[in-house]
DNA sequence: CAGGCGAGACTGACCGTTCCGTGTTAGGGA
DNA sequence: TCCCTAACACGGAACGGTCAGTCTCGCCTG
């Protein structure tokens, strides 16, 4: 199923030879995206997106171990980068999760995040990949930011990390693959907001 | 990709010849979830579930019009009936979404649900199956209880029912799929009680 | 000359469908 | 009442098409 480490997604560079092509990852990218829009998660295949991108299959799996966790590299790359948060707690908290909102108001976002979020969960390697990303951009700065508004006594203590993660991403990502309806504008900050009003202190 | 309206799923009892054999479904539905719970989505195959089941594909595809639907169904039927709901709103609103939590808590049903899931949000037939379900069960008595606690101002009434249900659903649900952790006891009713505190009547 | 590249063949698995031979049942004729 | 027969469910098996992942080829780049 998955590959050996042997695949690695960034090549090492103390070696003969060429690099590898940039280019033909980014072609890769792109195709996998409109084919992931187009046709979701069954429709879609490693040779249509190896046809499309004008690339060998073989350069798909030198870059990703298994094709689900190209699908989440390609849907991850469509998340911009938070915004500085505000100064009060709920924009702080909105400021995390709003990229992901951001990517899924666009009727390509919304479908390319719906396969991503499918492959994650299903896949091994596009599952460590989601993860990684996930704990790297939403749990850390998240954890810090609770932190600082506990000990502020904003909120309360009693609270378990994970817990408020899936508050927070677990409507979005609902919306997303289960009821496919569209992200409303304001739909994280909701979320921001119904989790400071459960955690207040007092 | 789905199959038309001739193969219903409860068979008309105005004809000749032998009836479903009820014994039948119910070995694949059992064969079902047992590769669910061992497979996954992926490693899941029509084949293995009939063999398993020693019934014959034509026999799956005589009661479900796609092998989606069948893991839904397969998947609903470990979930309990609603107890019936004490007297508080916190109570009640648990009520509804308490026997998702059940399947949950086990390690076999919550493998179960996420295949589910994830053919949900993937197949056409098995997401008709699921949101009837959903509709049926949850979203209508839902409804419901969100009006009369309304009327009697416990809480605001500025709320879209379908926010709510993916503020209640969405955490199990990701928690399902994409976490993978297993399910606490209580994890319903914090939902509960977070919709409450975001929606109190001041 | 090591290794990336596109192209494409290949393996093993799976899906959805179809056919077959056997059994089972409701309804009708005697 | 009895049995005959058409209709259809059943398990088993096969088929055509598709797909993931691997491998080989000949070319090209650094």
């Amino acid at each position: 199923m998955s590959t050996p480490a042997d695949t690695p997604s960034t090549p090492s560079r103390s070696r003969k030879g060429p690099t590898r092509s940039e280019v033909s990852k980014a072609a890769i990218l792109e195709a996998a995206r409109d084919e992931m829009a187009e046709n979701g998660w069954r429709g879609f295949s490693v040779d249509s997106v190896a046809k499309r991108a004008s690339a060998s299959k073989q350069t798909i799996y030198r870059w990703w171990p298994s094709i689900g966790a190209m699908c989440v590299d390609a849907a991850l790359a469509l998340i911009p980068d938070a915004p500085d948060g505000g100064r009060d707690p709920q924009e702080r908290i909105t400021a995390l999760i709003i990229p992901l909102e951001a990517a899924a108001r666009t009727g390509h976002g919304h479908a390319v995040l719906r396969v991503a979020l499918l492959a994650a969960a299903d896949d091994k390697d596009a599952g460590e990949v989601w993860r990684a990303w996930v704990g790297r951009d939403i749990r850390q700065p998240l954890r810090m930011l609770l932190a600082e508004l506990a000990a502020k006594r904003v909120i309360r203590r009693d609270f378990e990390l994970d817990d408020v993660l899936e508050q927070l991403l677990g409507p979005i990502f609902h919306r997303l693959t289960i009821s496919r309806a569209p992200v409303k504008e304001g739909f994280c900050a909701e979320q921001a907001t119904a989790f400071l009003r459960t955690y207040a202190q007092f």
